[in-house]
DNA sequence: GTAAAAGGAATGAACGTTCATTCCTTTTGA
DNA sequence: TCAAAAGGAATGAACGTTCATTCCTTTTAC
């Protein structure tokens, strides 16, 4: 096994342990066994349990981004920008349960808030489409004139909780169930 | 100090410390320091900790229904109904930021999966002026067509959103604000 | 071409710490 | 005087992390 190798078993076997049962049952040694690597191994490529958890959730973040905006057009009407940027940001969940269910975990951590704290005052850059989108709608005036962390919790918050809801099988999203939902979505948000 | 006294005490504690920082910085040694009461004491009211966080989220939902239920109205028009609940809901956790941030953590853990999946599945019985609302709203046509826990979602999550970021100082929820999140929420569940 | 030596990646047993829980002593109240 | 309640030190399991050692690859020397 190469030496990449390895690093991506640590990740993959941490992202598999942490999405399916959180934070407190992905002990190091449990890591380091699904990762069939000795216990050390892992601080070989990770100074420790938090760099490991915080290097998985960008290259979490890295992975979606491309995904997301690979059928983003900028210069559509916003109601057409949304739709097409909330569903692909479903669609990819839904393929990618795994990773949804570690960005849960890390958003609902001490991690994650203050990760949510620096994005917010603009000490860390984020994924600008968004805000972007919403400023857009505002000034055309298509959508509602509220504060940006509420459109975002608007928009975000019902995505999360479908998403979460179809992953656990409360709920099945089929192609139509999505589509339905992110016009609920945006019924929210428009003016 | 009567022996309720301790037990409230206990409860008090326990939900700071979890509120404020989640259930991995509330070890049972700082539970009773600060509940100003010796470790094994907690063992006389609680047969273990799982028993005191669920007994704990039982109570803090039996002092909500109440408080939301008093200036509810069963025989209004289902818009008014849901504007009043989830109002009422909104400020009430406004008041009891503590509350709020222990539910939160509650329902984000593996404690909470379980019991949404109960619930959802009707073996447990939970608020139900909730659903009433949405399955009146539906047959009356006002509302989505929808399945009720996508319902609940589009209604829900966003209410979560802004609550923890007002509690967190990612925006201030004032009167105004409140009532323009929630009319947004009526927008995105209505026909 | 081959054997010896070096380098460093990988290992997992061991360590110190933290935690929930137990157990035994002390205090309380009737 | 005694039973119940409270206290907190003791316990052992579980955890993250370290480190002496092993193992494997690459380099060196002839």
């Amino acid at each position: 096994m190469s030496k990449t190798d390895k690093r991506e078993e640590i990740v993959r076997a941490a992202l598999e342990l942490i999405a399916e049962n959180g934070f407190h049952a992905a002990p190091m040694a449990l890591i380091a066994e699904r990762a069939k690597v000795g216990a050390g191994t892992i601080y070989r490529y990770f100074a420790n349990k938090d760099v490991l958890i915080s290097e998985l959730y960008q290259e979490l973040e890295q992975r979606l981004y491309p995904v997301i905006l690979e059928n983003y057009v900028e210069n559509k009407p916003i109601r057409e920008r949304f739709l097409r940027l909330f569903t692909d940001l479903i669609r990819y969940f839904i393929a990618n349960p795994l990773d949804f269910r570690y960005l849960e975990q890390f958003h609902n951590s001490p991690y994650g808030t203050e990760y949510r704290r620096d994005k917010i005052l603009g000490k860390r850059e984020g994924c600008d489409v968004f805000r972007n989108l919403f400023e857009d709608g505002i000034s055309q005036q298509v959508v509602k004139d509220l504060p940006l962390v509420i459109l975002f919790d608007l928009a975000f918050g019902p995505i999360q909780a479908v998403t979460r809801d179809h992953i656990l099988g409360f709920v099945t999203l089929d192609e139509a169930m999505v589509s339905r939902t992110i016009e609920a979505c945006w019924d929210g948000i428009k003016r």
